[in-house]
DNA sequence: CAAATAATAT
DNA sequence: AATATTATTT
């Protein structure tokens, strides 16, 4: 009977996700991307020509290629290079999570770009750059500094049914996020985008018929419910003015039950999380901690994924 | 004082 | 331009 390589074990281990990078080499570890994987030598014996020393750069642009290639989508004009492998190890991954599987966009990208240093080759010696710095995220992991939220069309979709649940009169940016139900999202994530929303909308209704700028992608794309009408105000209904969380249809934490996909005959996906597909939680059911229900989802087919493993909500 | 909003900063 | 951060106001 056929035998197969065997490559799951799923277990109940909700520890594996984070124990995921630990195992890994450590960039120090690694061999540097000068290194000719074949000695020049046994190159010229069989005819092939050196490789040239890889850069940085180089692999980047390789990835790139890569990923087009599987979207389908043309390889160049990625001039802009902004992916960055800087060392798991240190960088704090996040993730503006999204819900709900409906639209088609998977539009999620974490472009912090950084000094993307060009380790040229022929000055290997730059290993100085291998400064052996903070190894310990231990301790100044939660004092760091998160990377910047991205508004995907998902998670700007749910911001704008929340809203439009709330009446813009009662949309505020706590209650906003308690409702959106996002893990990691902030307070002050809602208020800044709340706050360039409603410039929008005003804007909007400066003008007589719809004409969404094309400036405007993100609203322009998510169909303002009419249903920004007022409803927080007196004399409708059953509330005063608060509205701790009378709705209906806050958004449930969802657990995303992403297919997994036959990732076989893959190529080492780069540095995609892979293992870490919403494991089938040994849920014991009665952990009902704020945290901990990881909602992540569909990294297929994107670029990266990324996960956060604590939320702050406050 | 906390939260919302407006105004800036990156 | 998109978010973050800070300053003011509620």
């Amino acid at each position: 009977m056929g035998e197969e390589v065997q490559m799951c074990e799923f277990e109940g281990d909700e520890e594996r996700v984070l124990e995921w990078e630990a195992g890994l080499p450590s960039v120090n570890d690694l061999m540097p991307l000068s290194q000719l994987l074949i000695p020049p030598e046994l190159a010229s014996a069989f005819i092939i020509k050196p490789e040239p020393c890889r850069s940085m750069v180089d692999v980047n642009r390789a990835s790139q290629n890569t990923l087009s290639s599987l979207l389908g989508q043309s390889p160049e004009l990625s001039l802009s290079n902004n992916f960055n492998f800087k060392s798991f190890t240190e960088e704090r991954t996040r993730d503006p999570l999204d819900v709900e599987g409906d639209e088609t966009d998977l539009t999620r990208e974490g472009s912090d770009s950084r000094k993307l240093r060009r380790i040229d080759s022929g000055a290997e010696e730059a290993d100085s750059a291998l400064r052996p710095e903070n190894c310990n995220d231990d301790l100044s992991a939660r004092a760091l500094k998160r990377p910047r939220l991205v508004w995907t069309p998902q998670l700007h979709k749910r911001f704008v049914d929340v809203v439009a649940h709330l009446g813009i009169k009662s949309a505020v940016p706590k209650t906003i996020m308690q409702l959106m139900n996002v893990e990691g999202l902030t307070r002050e994530n809602v208020a800044s985008h709340l706050q360039k929303y409603r410039l929008y909308l005003k804007r909007m209704q400066g003008l007589s018929s719809e004409g969404p700028s094309p400036s405007d992608h993100l609203f322009a794309s998510t169909p303002v419910p009419p249903s920004l009408n007022e409803s927080g105000g007196s004399g409708h209904g059953c509330n005063g003015g608060h509205v701790p969380m009378p709705i209906p249809m806050p958004y449930a934490p969802q657990m995303m039950p992403m297919p997994v996909l036959g990732m076989s005959h893959g190529h080492g996906h780069m540095g995609m999380p892979v293992g870490n597909t919403a494991a089938p939680h040994p849920y014991h059911g009665f952990e009902s901690h704020p945290y901990n229900m990881v909602q992540q989802r569909d990294w297929s087919g994107t670029k990266f994924g990324y996960q956060r493993v604590v939320g702050n909500d406050k």
